[in-house]
Order: structure tokens, then C-alpha cells, then sequence
DNA sequence: AATTATAATTGTACCGGTACAATTAAACAA
DNA sequence: TTGTTTAATTGTACCGGTACAATTATAATT
């Protein structure tokens, strides 16, 4: 683990151990750099992405001060959608549904940029949170980048698979938002009505050489489905 | 403006002038060093302010490449909170319902951090994108930080005014989604019925000293609401 | 007590450097 | 041709430094 990234993480950590609240004032820089015994550029990169991550600001000439949102109910955005494993103390269950090699259709392929002769990897699960229905999920993972998925790792997490036995690494990705109603079948999954309210969110997952290996599609039960998105600043 | 973000404006510029495509490859650190005359780090920072931003990716021994989401009719999520004035070439109109100061509810007031007994300015907006019914908003901004506002300033953007004329600098923000029905009143001002589904997003604003300034909740007219967010991989 | 000028604090911008890991290209061998 | 080894390319981590601007604390003044 690079350095700058563990700083960090005991600084989060810190955080959290000594529930610290908005506005608390964390060490000064100069008592950072000598307390891991790092240079100050590489405490300025920890706090970078503390700061991106929502967890501090900084303001210069005073100091350094912890950030928190206050809506308990609220998920990260993003916490759902791969990256960033805290979802905090919830419990995340799935009921896998499907698991298998089939050819993807023109939308499919076209999302993940291979052909519709080349293999994919069908998964459909539907997600708990804390027992409660979360979501319906729909997923498509280019076979030549992930070659083999079974039920157990499904039922896991399939990212800390990828990047821990099949070794590469995810890059960025790109979420497609919108709301729309149920349809029969979805709102079987998720103990609704059709036609009630939906938020959808398609994702594709790229590595972080730019290949597009993993194409979803969420359908959140309006009901269990609050995010908070935590953004910094007009950064130009 | 500072230097990195002077180039980070003209690396973009170059993007879209150019019709660059995702994967296109762009120069070398190293000649982008000797091209705008600056270190080494300051041209990393600007990259990486580019990164942020979705409209490049670095894969260290390769290059820097562009990144280009595939979906036209989608709006970055960020440009239509207050942040980043990129709608493209879409034309953003206001109808203003309300400019008025007045007392905050508990609500409101606990969202700002202040007393029920100071001043707040309450705007109330319906917002269209090329003519079309976007979404409704009604927000509150903290009288002591935004002490005059008129509709003419409310018409057009706000924050501009705020970093503008009033010289705050806006720091970050939290924004808290969930999904719904429509009221009958907010269905009035969308042109949709009762009940139909939309997206609800509460904002607080936070200057760059962690002060909040501006609380908003925006309901969203479901057909023309596509957002787009492009993340950056899990940072740690 | 309230305002204003001054000084200390503290993060950010920018420089220039070394070492290194991931990728790609070139050279070589089977 | 195909695979393997080697070398060149290229971005990232980390160091340590100077200058500076925004904030806050202190002192001086009204």
C-alpha cells in the first residue's frame, strides 16, 4: 500500500475512533509530516483524497477541518456501486438469480465495445440491505477480461474479485441516472406495484487502461433508495 | 487564474476543438511541460484536475488519453447543482415564482446551521433546458453571507453573482437524492398529474470555509431529467 | 469597546529533482 | 511465425525546497 494512501487511512480512521464532528480541527500539516515521518507533499496527497472522498476540508491560513454529512439514512452513491466498500455497519445480501456465458445483445455490446459474437458473462442478482429489498441487478462482464464467475463469488462482492485474484485494476466509470416506472416483472423482484416509481442507474465499468469490462443495469426500490453524493467545489 | 488551471482550460479546449474521441492519445507529460513552460507538477495537477472532471485518464507507461462518455441527451449532474457551467450548447431559462425574505421553518434552518430568527432569502424557480419544463426548485440562502437578491440576479445564476459580485468562494457541497411522487401542486408547475415519479434532490452549499449558504430542493420532471456522473475508480 | 494596523499561523502554488513500476517497442530465440 | 527476453518510454510516488495568500491572533489606535 503506498504510502499517502495509508496516512490516509489512519487519518479516516482517526476520524471515526474518536467520532469527531464537522468542523473539528484535525493536526496542522507540519505535525502531520512528522508524526508519519513523510514529506509534505505526501501528507498533501492524503488529505487530497480525504477531501475527495467528503471526509475533510481544508482552508488555508487555518487549518484543516473534518467534514461529515448528517442524514443517517443516506447512502454513498457510489459506496452502491462498486467502489468504496462503507456502507458502514449495513449488511449487503444478494439473491442470485442468474449466472452464465451468453452472446450480448446490440446494446450490450455496443455499451461494452466488443462484438456481439464475443462471449459475456450474465449475472442477475437482487440486493438487501439490512434484509430489506435494494435493488434489481443486471450485469454483463466482457469473458475475455473476466474468465471465469460462479454463485459463490456472485453472491460476494465481484469487484474485490476481479481486482484481487484476476489482478487488474478498475479505473472509472460512467453512471447513467434517470427515473422512470416499474414494470411487471421488476417490481415482482422488488415487492412493488408496476408502475411505481423507479430510480435506474446503467453503469459501465472501465480498467484503468480505458477498457470497458463491466456494463450494469440497477433498478432501485424507490423506497430503500436514498444517496448522498458528497461533490467539491467549482474546481475551476 | 492560476496557472495549472489555465492549462487544464486550454488541454480541454484543445479536446473539443479538435473533436477528439475517447482513447485518442494527447502529448507527453514531458512536451506538455516544455509547451506551456511550467514544472513538471504543475502540469500533473492540471491533468489531474482533468481527471476529476471525466475528460481525460492516465495509465502510467502509456500516456494520457482522452475520456468521452456516449450519451448525448444526458446532463452531467454536477453542471445542473451550481457547479460547472458546462450544459454545452443547451440553453438553461428561468420562470421566477418568488424572491422574498423571510423567516426559516426548523427545517430549513437546521440544513443552513442557523436560528429560526435570522433572515434567510427564499427563491422559488421552475428551470427549463431548450424551452422544455426541467424542474422546480425552491431554495434558501443565508441573508448574513447573501444579503441582497433581486430577480434579475435570480433569472440568471446565482453563484455567479455570489462568487462574483460578492467575492465568497463557494467550497463544496452535499446533495441528498431520493425518489418519489408528485405532488399535486409540483405536477401544476412540471405539466405533469399527481403521483407520476420524480427525482428529488436537496442541496446544502457550503462556502469554502464550511459554512452553509444555500439550501435547496429541486424536484425534477422525470422525462427530461438524464443525468450523467463519471467516477473515478476506488481511490484507495 | 470598537476599530485598525501588524504579526504569526497555516495551507497552496510552483519549482526541480530521484527512483520506480507499468506499458510498449525492439531485439532475440525457438 | 510465435513466443520470450531486453530495452526504451512514460506516468506516479516521494522528497525537500521557496514564495505567497488567506486566515487568525496580537498589538496599537481611536
Amino acid at each position: 500500500m503506498l504510502k499517502y494512501q495509508q496516512i490516509a487511512a489512519e487519518i479516516e480512521q482517526y476520524i471515526n475512533q474518536h467520532d469527531l464532528k464537522q468542523g473539528d480541527k484535525l493536526p496542522v500539516l507540519e505535525q502531520l509530516m512528522s508524526q508519519y515521518g513523510v514529506s509534505k507533499s505526501t501528507v498533501t496527497k492524503a488529505l487530497e483524497l480525504l477531501e475527495r472522498k467528503g471526509i475533510i476540508f481544508q482552508l488555508r491560513g487555518s487549518g484543516i477541518f473534518v467534514r461529515r454529512h448528517n442524514r443517517p439514512g443516506y447512502m454513498s452513491l457510489f459506496s452502491t456501486q462498486g467502489f468504496k466498500s462503507n456502507l458502514g455497519d449495513r449488511m449487503l445480501t444478494s439473491d442470485v438469480l442468474d449466472v452464465s456465458v451468453t452472446k450480448p445483445d446490440a446494446t450490450v455490446a455496443q455499451n461494452l465495445g466488443i462484438d456481439v459474437t464475443d462471449d459475456v458473462y450474465r449475472v442477475e442478482r437482487v440486493r438487501f440491505v439490512d434484509g430489506e429489498v435494494f435493488c434489481h441487478e443486471e450485469s454483463y462482464f466482457v469473458k475475455a477480461i473476466v474468465p471465469y464467475l460462479n454463485r459463490e463469488i456472485v453472491a460476494d462482492s465481484i469487484f474485490d474479485y476481479v481486482q484481487g485474484a484476476l489482478g487488474v485494476t478498475i479505473g472509472f466509470s460512467d453512471m447513467y441516472m434517470q427515473v422512470g416506472r416499474l414494470s411487471a416483472s421488476e417490481a415482482g423482484y422488488l415487492g412493488l406495484q408496476q408502475d411505481d416509481p423507479t430510480l435506474r442507474i446503467e453503469t459501465i465499468f472501465h480498467l484503468s487502461n480505458g477498457k470497458p469490462f463491466d456494463y450494469s443495469r440497477i433498478t432501485y426500490h424507490y423506497e430503500y433508495s436514498q444517496f448522498v453524493v458528497q461533490a467539491n467545489g467549482p474546481y475551476m
